[in-house]
DNA sequence: AGCACGCCGACT
DNA sequence: GTCGGCGTGCTC
């Protein structure tokens, strides 16, 4: 006997999990984990729509009350089918459960109720409701009366207010409908987040290159190719007008296109472009829409309201019904990777979702990740170079200072000789400079300077860092607890904080040049999302000489008056131990020196290193991403990392030190005995790095092979292990090419 | 979400 | 006693 886990398609929270049903003999065979099914469901056994999740022999439930499945919903190639091909696709890919999958590719699960806002109406007349209500009242029909009196006093009220707020059940307002009180309206008016017409603009003219690269694109897709593109062009080049060109080709031919952009950095410039494009035939996703907004949205999609969506990773799922493009832009960054499970990678799911559509892929970086690059350098993508800067301005000039050069000849400041006088000159000229400190991998953690005890957080295996002077914070957790005045371990007064944060360089800069005007950014001045924006624009209308920051000053927002670059301790991001750490720090010091000069004055930067000669710093002071490839690729070809290779990290999660342990072990050995050749190896177990994290420990065991098919094979197999050993505090996650190490 | 079941007040 | 609304809990 055969059985099926489903999920049902309904909408409500209680519902989300599998039910198992029986898989009756003409289906066995037909029924695949991703088919959508009819199903018996509840005590009327009303036939619902569901979705087999995985098959199984065992019978997890009273095999007495199992049901039939009704039968296999064919929907070839219908939108919804190609979310399951997808969803399927992650499962495999990225290791997840199907449920997990399903619910990332169909993002309208948990949202609908908020979607489709229904409202509760007053049908009959004044009289007719007060005679009703006198009538209920002498029934005692205490629901109907709460429903009632609030319809006399309002038109209409929301369906939520009334379930929820005055607890009338769903039968209760059935039974005042079928009487003809009211009627129940699902309002499907659209909320659009932004309100910009449409502008017949005359169309900027294109430069050979943009002009080139748009008429290549859409004349292969055209011809039914669905190929993927990197588009590599410095800032300024003129890639935006390239995105909207190509939606536009796109939409004309009656498709419709995605435009991924990375989480916080949409400008308000590369919006209007769109909008001036398309009207309100585009929509734009952000991380303040509600989730009915957000449900809205694809509605709007599916429906054939709008042509584009320009939207974070998960705007990637919206159900378009003839999805002819998919734009990345900023490809290297980070947040195309999800955290959360299933780790799926946006370019890779964006792959696969263009192969299922017949559509193209266009990624575009300014500093492509060294993955896509390798990619365009065999083959697999079309390459497309733009090196002329369309917006004017000059590439600044850069230097980079020995940091140890400048200790030994006695400056023991954060700012070399070098910075200072340059801000010194900034400051008279009246311009603006901002100053970017490489956090990354970095702890402004708390030590002992006596017995060296360094302080950390209780629940996570971390150092705390010191917040405003008196508390200590960790990271992780959130765990706060005061500074301790004297040392807990040997009773010294000197325990003190190693900061080099961006509070201590907005002091030490005020110390050398009183009545500086400073701002600051970082995560802990930006709380709320608001404060971001509020920064920035301060920044902008001039309000302070200086900008401090970490990572966040770095992206987008051109400031025409900032002529100065500092970037101080530039090689912090290359000391930690990841093998991106290269990658990261090229990318980071390249877009910050590109701040400088984006006006008519020129630009200068200054990067402060202790290795002046690492091909990361050298190859971003040049602004040369080519040079910086080479050594890279070179790097990652001996030390077998992705993309040369590729990397599985099993992370195993566990409340209890020992059963992690052991669990971390069994999984080795299990895929020690897998391993067939020779190309791939299994590095660990070992606990993580950070061993702990609110009070969880953390082991972990990577594999590594340059074929991805066999450490699919490999995850496969695990996972199979892992139900047989049926662990329930342990949890085990996957993690393929991971973008941290843990 | 929808449906049954069981509780409890009201009416014959 | 029985009728019927109302809240609770379950659905493979």
């Amino acid at each position: 006997m055969q059985y099926a886990d489903v999920i049902v398609d309904i909408v409500h929270e209680k519902l989300d999990r599998c039910f198992q049903y029986k898989v009756p003999e003409g289906l066995q065979g037909k029924l695949r984990a991703g088919s959508c099914v009819m199903i018996p469901f509840g005590s009327g056994n009303r036939l619902i729509k569901g979705y087999c999740v995985g098959l199984g022999e065992e019978c997890k439930f009273d095999p007495a009350k199992l049901k039939d499945i009704a039968g296999i919903v064919e929907q070839d190639a219908g939108d919804e089918g190609r979310s399951i091909a997808l969803a399927a696709w992650i499962k495999e890919n990225y290791g997840s459960t199907m449920i997990q999958a399903l619910k990332t590719v169909l993002p309208m699960q948990k949202s609908v109720k908020k979607l489709e806002h229904r409202i509760i109406e007053r049908k009959a007349g004044r009289e007719e409701l007060i005679s009703m209500l006198g009538e209920c009242q002498r029934k005692h029909q205490v629901a109907k009366v709460r429903l009632l009196e609030s319809l006399l006093e309002e038109e209409s009220v929301p369906y939520e207010w009334v379930t929820g707020r005055l607890n009338v059940s769903a039968q209760a307002i059935h039974s005042l409908e079928q009487a003809g009180a009211l009627r129940i309206l699902s309002t499907s008016s659209y909320r659009d987040p932004v309100k910009v017409k449409a502008s017949d603009e005359e169309k900027k003219h294109l430069s050979d290159g943009q002009e080139s690269i748009v008429r290549t694109i859409l004349e292969e897709l055209n011809a039914g190719e669905s190929k993927t593109y990197l588009i590599h062009g410095i800032t300024g080049s003129g890639k935006t007008e390239v995105y909207v060109r190509l939606a536009e080709g796109v939409v004309s031919r009656g498709r419709q296109a995605i435009v991924l952009i990375p989480e916080i950095a949409l400008t308000y410039q590369t919006l209007l472009r769109f909008y001036k494009c398309f009207g309100n035939r585009v929509s734009v996703m952000n991380s303040t829409l509600s989730p009915g907004e957000k449900y809205d949205q694809f509605q709007r999609a599916k429906t054939g309201e709008i042509d584009v969506i320009i939207g974070p990773r998960s705007a990637l799922f919206t159900p378009f019904p003839k999805l002819g493009l998919i734009i990345m832009d900023e490809e290297h960054e980070a947040s195309y990777k999800s955290e959360g499970t299933p780790k799926y990678h946006a370019r890779e799911t964006a792959r696969e979702l263009a192969r299922l559509s017949g559509a193209s892929l266009v990624l575009g970086s300014a500093t492509p990740s060294v993955e896509a690059y390798y990619r365009a350098k065999q083959g697999e993508y079309g390459l497309f170079q733009l090196k002329e800067r369309l917006t004017g301005g000059t590439l600044p000039e850069v230097e980079i200072v020995d940091l140890r050069e400048e200790l030994r000849s006695g400056n023991r400041s954060i700012f070399s000789r070098k910075l200072q006088e340059l801000l010194a000159d900034r400051l008279s000229k009246g311009q603006q400079s901002m100053l970017f400190l490489n956090r990354r991998g970095y702890a402004g953690f708390v030590s002992c300077r006596s017995c060296g005890l360094v302080m950390k957080c209780p629940h996570c295996d971390v150092a705390l860092s010191e917040h405003g002077g008196d508390r200590l914070v960790c990271h992780y957790c959130g765990y706060v607890a005061p500074k301790p005045s004297v040392c807990p371990e040997c009773g010294s007064k000197y325990v003190l904080g190693f900061k080099a944060g961006t509070e201590q360089i907005e002091q030490k800069l005020k110390e050398l040049f009183p009545g500086v005007r400073t701002l600051r950014m970082d995560r802990d001045t930006t709380g709320t999302k608001d404060s971001y924006e509020r920064i920035l624009s301060a920044f902008a209308n001039q309000e302070a000489d200086v900008l401090i920051g970490t990572q966040m000053i770095v992206k987008g927002h051109d400031f025409p008056n900032v002529t100065l670059v500092g970037v101080l301790a530039a090689d912090l991001s290359l000391g930690v131990n990841d093998y991106r750490a290269g990658e990261r720090t090229f990318q980071l010091l390249t877009q910050a020196v590109g701040r400088a000069g984006r006006g008519e004055k020129p630009g200068y930067a200054v990067i402060q290193t202790y290795q002046p000669e690492h091909y990361a710093v050298v190859a971003a002071a040049a602004q040369d991403y080519e040079s910086f490839y080479q050594e890279e690729i070179l790097y990652r070809e001996l030390g077998g990392y992705p993309p040369v290779h590729h990397l599985l990290a099993v992370q195993v999660f566990s409340p209890e030190e020992k059963a992690g342990e052991k669990l971390a072990t069994a999984l080795a050995e299990r895929a020690r005995k897998l391993i067939s050749d020779r190309k791939t190896l299994l590095l660990g177990p070992s606990p993580a790095s950070i061993g702990k994290v609110n009070d969880v420990y953390r082991y972990v065991l990577y594999l590594k092979s340059p074929d991805y098919q066999k450490l699919i094979e490999i995850k496969d197999q695990l996972e199979a292990c892992l139900t047989q050993l049926q662990n329930t505090r342990e949890n085990v996650q996957f993690d393929f090419d991971p973008m941290n190490f843990l």
